[in-house]
DNA sequence: CGGCATTAGTTGTTACTGCAACCAATATTA
DNA sequence: TAATATTGGTTGCAGTAACAACTAATGCCG
C-alpha cells in the first residue's frame, strides 16, 4: 500500500502563493483594461513600453516585457489595425521595425496610466510605507535571483 | 499634437514585477514537472491538494486552487486516464465526486514533493532567514488584501 | 563577390484558458 | 408533491499562448 511520505502544503508553498496572488492582482487590473478600453494586458504592456520608449523595435519590446515574439507579432498587428500604434521600418536595416504610439494610442495611454497607478496604490494600501519599500526591495531581489536558479 | 502626460515605468510597477517574477519562477518549476513527470502545473496542483486532502470533490479542489471548474474538469479527466488519481461519487449526493490519488499518483507525489521544496529553497536562497519570514508575511498580507480591492 | 550564419519578424499548428450554455442531481418552496 | 432554484460537473466554442518552421534582410568570412 503506497503511502504519502511527506505532504506539501500549497498554502505555504511560496511559488504557489506568489502565483495565486499575482494572478489575482493581474486579473483584477486586466478586467478593467478590458472593460474600459478593450485591450488585453499583453497589449497594454506593449503600449506601456512604447510610452516610455517610443521608437522601440518589436525585439526590444520583447526583451523588456518578456513577451514571446510570435505573441508580440500578433498583438502588434491588432494594435496597428486598431490604430493605437504606428509602425515604420528602419531605413538602415529594413528588418527592424520602429514602433510608436499613435495619437489615439497616446490618449488611451494617458487615461490608463493614472488608473494603473491608482490600482497599485490600492493594492499596496495593506502595507505601511516602510513595508512597501521592503516588499519592493525583496521582490526585486527575488526577481534578480530567479534567473540564476537552474 | 498628443503628448504623454505622465509615463508609467513598468520596471517599478508592482503588479507587473510580481507577474514577471511569478511567471519566471512557475515556468522554471513547470519545465521540471513537465520534463520529468509529464504533468502540468495545473495537474500538479490538483495532485497536491489531493495529497493533503484525499477525498476532496472537484469543487473543493477548485476552491483551494483557484482553478476554474472547466479547466479542472478537463485536467481531472486527464489524470483519471493516466491513472494518477481515482474517482468515486458520493452515495449520499451523487453529484459530488470523491477524488483520491491512486497508488501511482502517490508515488509520483512522493517524488515531486522533495523537488518542489528544493526549488523553493533555491529561490529563497537570496534571502536571509529573517527576510524569508518578512517576505512570506508581506505576501500573505497582500494576498488577503487583494480580494478586497474592487 | 558568393555562400553561410544570424537576426527580425511572420505564420502554422497545437494545446490550453475562460466564459457560457448545458445536463443531471438535489434542495427549496408554494 | 409539483414547480423552481441551486449545485456539481461537463462540454462547446472562441481567443490566446507556446513552439517550431519559415521568409526576408543583413552580417561575416573565405
Amino acid at each position: 500500500m503506497s503511502k504519502i511520505d511527506k505532504p506539501l502544503n500549497l498554502d505555504t508553498f511560496l511559488p504557489y502563493r506568489l502565483s495565486v496572488t499575482s494572478n489575482k492582482i493581474s486579473g483584477i487590473i486586466a478586467d478593467t483594461y478590458k472593460d474600459k478600453f478593450a485591450i488585453s494586458i499583453t497589449e497594454w504592456r506593449i503600449m506601456a513600453v512604447l510610452g516610455s520608449n517610443p521608437g522601440s523595435s518589436a525585439d526590444e519590446v520583447s526583451a523588456k516585457t518578456q513577451i514571446e515574439k510570435s505573441i508580440l507579432s500578433r498583438a502588434i498587428s491588432k494594435l496597428l489595425q486598431r490604430k493605437l500604434i504606428e509602425r515604420e521600418f528602419d531605413e538602415e536595416d529594413r528588418r527592424r521595425s520602429i514602433l510608436t504610439l499613435s495619437s489615439t494610442g497616446v490618449s488611451v495611454y494617458n487615461e490608463v496610466v493614472p488608473i494603473s497607478y491608482d490600482y497599485e496604490q490600492r493594492f499596496l494600501a495593506c502595507f505601511s510605507d516602510e513595508e512597501q519599500q521592503q516588499f519592493r526591495h525583496l521582490l526585486d531581489r527575488l526577481y534578480q535571483h530567479a534567473d540564476s536558479v537552474n
